[in-house]
RNA sequence: GGGUCAGUAGCCCAACUGGCAGAGGCAGAGGACUUAAAAUCCUCCCAGUACGGGUUCGAGUCCCGUCUGACCCA
């Protein structure tokens, strides 16, 4: 042992302490330290890409390890568990393009992060790691999806939930799903087929986006804007697939309703409210007009705003929707199907987000619109969709910007029937204002018409409502944007359908006994290309012959050959963790009842599981949404005892990094830059470059290597580096300047306990001669006044603030001429959350043989904290004309007594009265005259 | 286009339910130590809070509008 601050062979050493004395180990039920109370943080753990880390990764892991230890110091049985969510494309990808084998690519990828993670000092359980492409985990994600399969959504169970709630609806065991008689009597089949179209996961026909010349499909972020291939370029067609489906739309309610239970940032809860997007409004049915062969027959339209139906002035058809060609008129017939199979190839993305230019085609068809009676032309435009509400709509050109627009474009007629406030145009007006023309005075009305004139919006719809449930010509009903979750993916590397197929095609699931079905090796899995656009898709797993085929009772299956999207690993491995190595269920039910139970202070059952679930916003929304899905799919079926999975979320915010550029825009790494001040300089050329801040990537060539931070600086000034830079929810830029600075603290921690060595032996023995045993008392009132701070800081997440008071103590302290040594040691506690390494260090330098991560965390006396005389400011009017100092308990009087007795002020009050005085407690005193 | 959040010294950031704009770090200047440099220590310097209105005894903080930026949705 040395004398310098030698944090190179400091910190290996104390992570193999807490490794081999199990430090952190996290008390299960039944185990010695499970009567304390459980609190368990946990990190979105991370998909291990070829790229390692980078320091913007570990921002979120270094601050609930910040929480982990703190908690702990303060008697917490904390669960702090570390995995991999190692299912995944771009592992499949390097290996389609290379040939290594994605499980040599993500074991090879676990151990860089695994490396990286445990050179942080970070306070994880290891013993609690899980791959979610390790069979012994995905053999419960099949599991899972065989219970999804095995259930149905009941809308009418009425039942109380474990927090006391009554919730309506909920899955429920497929053997419970009433089957109507005539069903029953068509026989077993029937009765088969009857059930699979109420199972809460199904097969449907849904449209993929289908890259031949890759032999791939594509999920929607790997096409470009121009429906191509973002690798390679390559056409890439719209075309069904049969794929699995799970019902999520099923819980569009509950899961909109829960989110009000949840200590999640605002602005997360409302992303999940926008895309659940529940929103009002009814049916109301047109019937089409003529002599076509779809004449008489309903298009059924959805609309948010029915007081508007009397503006209702065409039609739109998705170009999918099942009535196009039939009520299509033959003149029309060519342009219509051209503009149908043109609209086809369109992605949803490019369907919506081009507002500027609508296209259309009218079909030469009529409907009546219910309301009076009057025809309107359908029109057929891709701006409707076919997956949102019925796929048609009632066109209100007046009242809706992308309706007026085409309106324009295609010269239709446009009525206004809602009078806006006054001085706003009507034309384009979408807000809530007075229903007039509906209908309007001089039109002839037929008997039992509804009349909505001079009704407020909010009336005018509930009246029209009323009005369509009467006639029966449409109903109040509520929409969600919120799509059923298409779960299959024509990929390799992920977890296989627990699911056979017979040779008649019937679906026979996978008994749970036979669980994991093992994704087979495969020596090539590389897609077949193909320059056919109508080649049919092949996934890799239907070509692992031997695989596919199951012989059973002398009768042959085929298995399903997708493979599950990556949410599903990621849906549920915070359960696993709480008991990740039982082999016989997916957690243990105490373990579960233990960790994710939990109580409010109030003794109120909380409603979430998790009590701190730390992550970045870019998961916000689908991870967030799909774990809460299936953890009420779980609970509904009695697994688990939470009707929610996170209690509290917390969204770290992004590092960014300098981006330097030359004059031709080229990013120029960092090694290449030189700083001279403000200005910065090609290393080589000379040449000026422009500096701004952007987020983190390989191609701004501005990465920051944590592996380089941790040689240079150490583990300990990166941890507080990163937790000093700013509010931990903020985006704020890595600065490499500024690093020095925490660097420079953790020496003067150092040095206030280890003396330099002058006479270079036994140096190590001793400690630094200004710590006595006798307390310092000035110190000792900055001392508590830090804990209460630091205490307070740390529970909030203000990690910077805290850092900052830990900063201000031991400026003081190092200017004190002696530091008692139980002072020096409480600073040492409270610095050792942030900072583990050096802090272990010190400690057992001052005599301690047992690691601080088990020490109490210190207390404070609030009477100490508080200081004893103030400064008030003395203000005349709205200017500062002294500050007077008094007891913090002083009286208003005394200090308005005191206030104006000093020179200036009394100056100021020269035969003048005081209007009012103001006393700002420990802040201010203020004289109005 | 709609929504959400943000804008405070040269830079990163503090400022509790409105109360003297500054806790801390970086950079800069000066000094101490040193043969010198690095490291270290001490001292100092710097803004009236993006802009324009309003409420208030008092606004960085609350309200309205504008600008800029980030994110989400279209």
């Amino acid at each position: 042992m040395s004398s310098a601050y030698n944090f190179t062979e400091l910190e290996p050493h104390w992570q193999r302490q807490w490794e081999q004395q199990k430090v952190f180990r996290a008390a299960n039920p039944g185990e010695p330290g499970s009567e304390r109370p459980k609190f368990y943080v946990l990190d979105f753990f991370p998909y291990p890409s070829g790229a390692g880390l980078h320091v913007g990764h570990p921002l979120g892991y270094i601050a609930s390890d910040i929480m982990a230890r703190f908690l702990r110091m303060r008697g917490c049985n904390v669960l702090h568990p570390m995995g991999w969510d190692a299912f995944g494309l771009p592992a499949e990808q390097y290996a389609v393009e290379t040939g290594v084998h994605p499980r040599v690519t993500t074991q090879k990828n676990i151990a860089t992060y695994l490396r990286q993670l445990k050179m942080l000092g970070l306070a994880y359980d290891w013993d609690r790691e899980i791959a979610t492409s390790d069979e012994k985990y995905y053999h419960w994600t099949q599991w899972i999806f065989l219970k999804i399969y095995n259930s149905w959504y009941d809308p009418e169970w009425r039942w109380t939930d474990r927090a006391g709630r009554q919730v309506v609806g909920g899955a429920r065991p497929i053997e419970h799903l009433p089957v109507p008689p005539d069903v029953q009597a068509q026989g077993p089949s029937a009765v088969a087929q009857y059930q699979a179209e109420h199972r809460l996961a199904y097969l449907a026909e849904v449209p993929v986006n289908w890259c031949p010349a890759l032999g791939t499909v594509l999920a929607n972020e790997e096409v470009t804007s121009e429906g191509l291939s973002d690798r390679g370029n390559f056409p890439v067609y719209r075309r069904p697939m049969r794929q699995w489906m799970l019902r999520i739309t099923e819980y569009a309610e509950r899961l909109l309703r829960d989110l009000d239970e949840l200590d999640w940032p605002e602005p997360i809860k409302l992303m999940q409210r926008n895309w659940i997007g529940r929103s009002e409004g009814a049916y109301a049915d047109f019937a089409i007009e003529g002599d076509g062969p779809a004449a008489g027959q309903i298009i059924r339209v959805f609309t948010t705003r029915p007081d508007t139906l009397f503006g209702a002035t065409y039609m739109v058809l998705a170009p999918e929707h099942r009535l196009v060609p039939m009520l299509t008129t033959p003149d029309r017939r060519e342009e219509v199907f051209a503009y149908v199979n043109q609209a086809r190839q369109k992605s949803e993305l490019d369907r919506t987000a081009d507002t500027k230019t609508k296209t259309g085609v009218f079909t030469g068809a009529y409907a009546l619109n219910p309301v009076n009676r009057k025809r309107v032309p359908i029109w057929v435009a891709d701006y409707v969709l076919i997956s949102y509400g019925t796929g048609s709509i009632m066109a209100v050109p007046a009242h809706d910007t992308r309706d007026l627009e085409f309106a324009e474009k295609f010269g239709l007629e446009v009525i206004q029937v809602v009078q806006p406030p006054q001085n706003t145009d009507w034309r384009g007006f979408v807000g809530d204002g007075v229903a007039m023309n509906s209908p309007p005075d001089h039109e002839a009305r037929f008997p039992g018409q509804c009349v909505l004139n001079g009704l407020a919006t909010p009336e005018a719809k509930q009246v029209m409502t009323r009005w369509l449930e009467e006639q029966g010509v449409g109903e109040g009903t509520v929409q969600y944007k919120l799509r059923d979750w298409l779960f299959s993916r024509q990929r390799y590397w992920g977890e296989p359908f627990p699911i056979l197929y017979d040779s008649d095609g019937s679906i026979i699931p996978v008994s749970e006994s036979e669980l994991p079905v093992v994704l087979p090796e495969m020596e090539d899995f590389r897609p077949v290309a193909s320059d056919d656009p109508n080649a049919e898709p092949q996934t890799p797993l239907s070509r692992a012959s031997d695989w596919v085929t199951v012989q059973r009772d002398g009768r042959t299956f085929r298995r399903e050959t997708n493979t599950m999207p990556q949410w599903a690993g990621s849906c549920w491995y915070y359960l696993r963790f709480c008991d990740p190595h039982n082999p016989r269920a997916i957690l243990d039910t105490a373990a579960e009842q233990y960790w994710l139970g939990g109580r409010n202070p109030d003794a109120r059952p909380r409603i979430g599981g998790v009590d701190l679930y730390m992550g970045g916003a870019e998961h916000a929304v689908l991870h967030l949404l799909y774990a809460r899905f299936w953890h009420k799919v779980l609970y509904d079926l009695g697994y688990v005892s939470t009707p929610e999975p996170f209690h509290k979320l917390f969204n770290q915010g992004m590092i960014q990094s300098y981006t330097y550029r030359d004059a031709r825009g080229m990013c120029v790494a960092h090694e290449q830059v030189e700083l001279r001040g403000e200005a910065a300089f090609h290393k080589e050329t000379g040449e000026r470059l422009t500096a701004t801040v952007e987020k983190m990537s390989k191609s701004l060539k501005n990465v920051i290597n944590p592996d380089a931070i941790v040689r240079e600086y150490g583990a300990d000034t990166l941890r507080l580096y990163e937790m000093y830079m700013g509010p931990l929810e903020k985006e704020k830029p890595w600065n490499p300047h500024d690093i020095v600075g925490m660097h420079r603290f953790l020496q003067r921690v150092w040095r206030l306990v280890v003396p330099p060595t002058d006479d270079g032996q036994a140096a190590a023995a001793r400690i630094n001669p200004k710590i006595v045993p006798a307390r310092n008392e000035p110190l000792e009132r900055l001392l508590h006044k830090t804990i209460q701070k630091v205490t307070a800081d740390i529970e909030s997440l203000s990690y910077n603030t805290a850092i900052a008071q830990l900063i201000v103590w031991l400026n003081e302290a190092g200017k004190a001429p002696t530091v008692g040594r139980d002072q020096v040691e409480r600073f040492l506690l409270l610095l050792s959350p942030i900072a583990p390494h050096i802090c272990e260090e010190l400690w057992h330098r001052l005599g301690h043989p047992r690691s601080l991560a088990d020490e109490p965390w210190p207390s404070y006396d609030p009477a100490l904290a508080r200081d004893e005389l103030v400064e008030l400011a003395v203000q005349v009017g709205n200017r500062v004309r002294g500050h007077i100092t008094v007891p913090a308990d002083a009286s208003d009087e005394d200090i308005v007594g005191q206030a104006r007795q000093l020179a200036p002020v009394a100056r100021e009050l020269e035969g003048k009265t005081i209007k009012r005085a103001i006393v700002v407690r420990g802040r201010l005193v203020k004289l109005l005259i």
